[in-house]
RNA sequence: GGUCCCGUAGCUCAGUUGGAUAGAGCACAGGUUUCCUAAACCUGGGGCCAUAGGUUCGAAUCCUAUCGGGAUCACCA
């Protein structure tokens, strides 16, 4: 938006006077407002290659640049030779105007159009309930499925589960032991390596609840019974939790019809063929050395079981068969070691790896009054995501989980979650629209409507100024936090809007001071209000009318 | 030991691609309401950007080393 305006004036000024050199000519927002709303530091950049001081090329510039006097105040020279840039008023009126006719897909973008994105989150196997750091996984997941709709990507969001193998088997173990525990035999052994939880002891109970003493004999029918009874428990507690956090998953993919179907044998295939699997000590390898990696990995161990590695690659193949040009894991920073083995197994298989994004969040730690909560698995104390959202509820953990960045270590604070007051930060930015809403309930009662007649330039006060600058950074906050795989970027950028509008609430009466200005900051309260939603929407917070 | 993440105000964290005087929230001290929601607004103190070198017009940001915290490194998933 700025630099439509700016940009081109800049590209022609430096062909007039015969600067031909290859910069990327940069705007930036100065920290300091008294630098203007833009600047640029493209004297400096072409000082070296000029050979002359930045201050005098900043001044040939600016001594020949031609720009519209009307939407650019001034444009003057500043420290070693930055050129700063203000816009006037009118601009910003004008761009308000803009936005406020062009509703309420503001901040849309069709840049993905076309363009079909797998978002894969959460993929916690249905072997226990979730925990904190599954919900940060979520949370993450979700809204950058929601940034990259909002991007205008035609969006997948899957779910990734294995519900064979040893750990499934672990599981029916666990409840086999727990249920003969509760029924016959308060001595039975529990599995060394069970999980210990509670909800396998609830597991057990609702077990015998349905099947009372029919599955004590220990044989592999039942305790396949058993697996698949532990396995719809756990999927419908997850699917429950999701649920209450608004998260919903169109694809719940099985690791299993990778086998079934022959996609595990057809990667064998593809890798020997590229003669990049060999076999070795009665194993199958895969040659990540040949591929810049420092060791080779097993990927059919010798008793024929695939290791964990080989559906993975054959999985992010089976995605991009599917037709999905981006393909986006979220990750806990336990899977770290996987990525580059995946990585390398795509782009042996022909795959652009570049097109896998993987992004990866570091560990959740509970605390409560500067001590850490213990969320150990061993002690089977666990404290659950269901817990905490009976605590605090969806929006509180869905802000908490998300207002920092993913590459961090995250410290949740129940005791300012708990918080139902202005310390706690979510309801910063909910009250913004909550208070907006209000205003419009008021306008009503005066029989003030926004009709077509604005006169967009009467808003000329500072804040009302600072507030539009803010709307107009929504729709490069959206891209940003998208690219970069940060919900965070937006959750501080709501903050900063929220910011605005309540110090231009706080200095502008919107209703009772005439009726021209009262419409034309209606319109700009409209504005704040869509954005601010929409904003929330794709963080996955509500957006309440009152509070 | 190898790889990855982190180290910035008392606490929790931002800091765009290297830019001008390093920011926010909370906490602390004080102030604002006959007026659309005070869950708001305003003012103030508070910093060796872990440490040491290097790259350059310019480094919290890039490079190297060191220290500290976390994750990970299987024919476990």
């Amino acid at each position: 938006m700025y630099d439509e305006i700016i940009k081109i004036p800049f590209q022609n000024v430096l062909s007039k006077l015969n600067i031909h050199e290859d910069v990327d000519i940069i705007f930036e927002y100065p920290k300091n407002p008294s630098h203007g709303d833009l600047s640029t530091n493209i004297a400096m950049q072409l000082a070296g290659k000029l050979k002359k001081q930045p201050r005098q090329i900043a001044q040939e510039i600016i001594n020949t640049i031609e720009y519209d006097k009307d939407l650019i105040e001034k444009i003057d020279i500043a420290g070693a030779g930055f050129i700063n840039i203000k816009f006037s008023n009118k601009f910003y009126t004008l761009a308000l105007k803009n936005i406020y006719e062009n509703g309420e897909n503001f901040g849309k973008s069709n840049k993905g159009k076309g363009i079909r994105v797998n978002v894969e989150y959460v993929s916690v196997n249905p072997t226990g309930l979730l925990h904190l750091g599954h919900g940060r996984n979520a949370c993450i997941g979700d809204t950058i499925a929601n940034l990259y709709e909002w991007m205008g990507y035609d969006v997948t969001r899957e779910y990734y589960f294995n519900n064979a193998g040893n750990q499934m088997n672990n599981l029916a173990k666990s409840i086999y032991a727990r249920y003969r525990q509760q029924l016959d035999n308060p001595d039975f052994l529990f599995p060394v390596d069970g999980y210990h939880g509670d909800y396998i002891k609830e597991i057990a109970d609702e077990l015998i609840n349905e099947n009372s003493n029919k599955l004590l004999e220990d044989n592999d029918e039942n305790l396949t019974t058993i697996r698949k009874f532990g396995e719809n428990w756990c999927f419908g507690k997850i699917k429950k939790t999701l649920e209450r956090m608004s998260i919903h998953q169109e694809v719940y993919y099985n690791e299993d019809s990778l086998y079934s179907e022959g996609k595990i044998k057809d990667v064998i295939g593809e890798f020997k063929e590229k003669d990049i699997a060999y076999e070795k000590d009665g194993a199958l390898w895969l040659a990540l050395t040949k591929m810049g990696l420092t060791d080779d990995r097993v990927i059919v161990k010798s008793t024929g079981e695939p290791t964990y590695r080989l559906p993975d690659i054959a999985y992010h193949r089976e995605k991009f068969l599917r037709g999905f040009d981006i393909l986006i894991d979220i990750f806990g920073s336990d899977h770290i070691a996987t990525v580059p083995d995946v990585l390398a197994g795509v782009k042996a298989l022909g795959f652009d790896p570049d097109k896998v994004k993987v992004y990866i969040h570091q560990f959740v730690t509970l605390t409560e009054n500067g001590e850490q909560i213990k969320m150990s698995k061993r002690t089977g104390k666990n404290y659950t995501l269901d817990d905490l959202l009976d605590e605090v509820g969806s929006d509180v953990v869905r802000f908490f989980l998300l207002m920092r960045g993913i590459s961090t270590h995250l410290e949740f604070d129940l005791a300012l979650a708990r918080e139902q007051s202005e310390k706690n930060p979510v309801f910063y930015l909910q009250y913004a629209h909550a208070r907006l809403c209000s205003v419009f309930d008021n306008a009503e009662l005066k029989g003030v409507i926004l009709n077509g007649d604005i006169d967009f330039h009467l808003l000329q006060h500072e804040t009302e100024i600072k507030l539009i600058k803010q709307l107009l950074n929504f729709p490069g906050f959206i891209e940003s936090a998208c690219n970069k795989g940060e919900p965070q970027v937006l959750a501080d950028y709501l903050r900063e809007l929220a910011s605005a509008f309540h110090v231009f609430y706080h200095e502008c009466r919107i209703l009772d001071v005439g009726e021209k200005l009262s419409i034309a900051r209606l319109a700009l309260a409209k504005v704040t209000m869509f954005t601010m939603k929409n904003g929330l929407t794709i963080l996955g917070i509500s957006a309440p009318t009152r509070m």
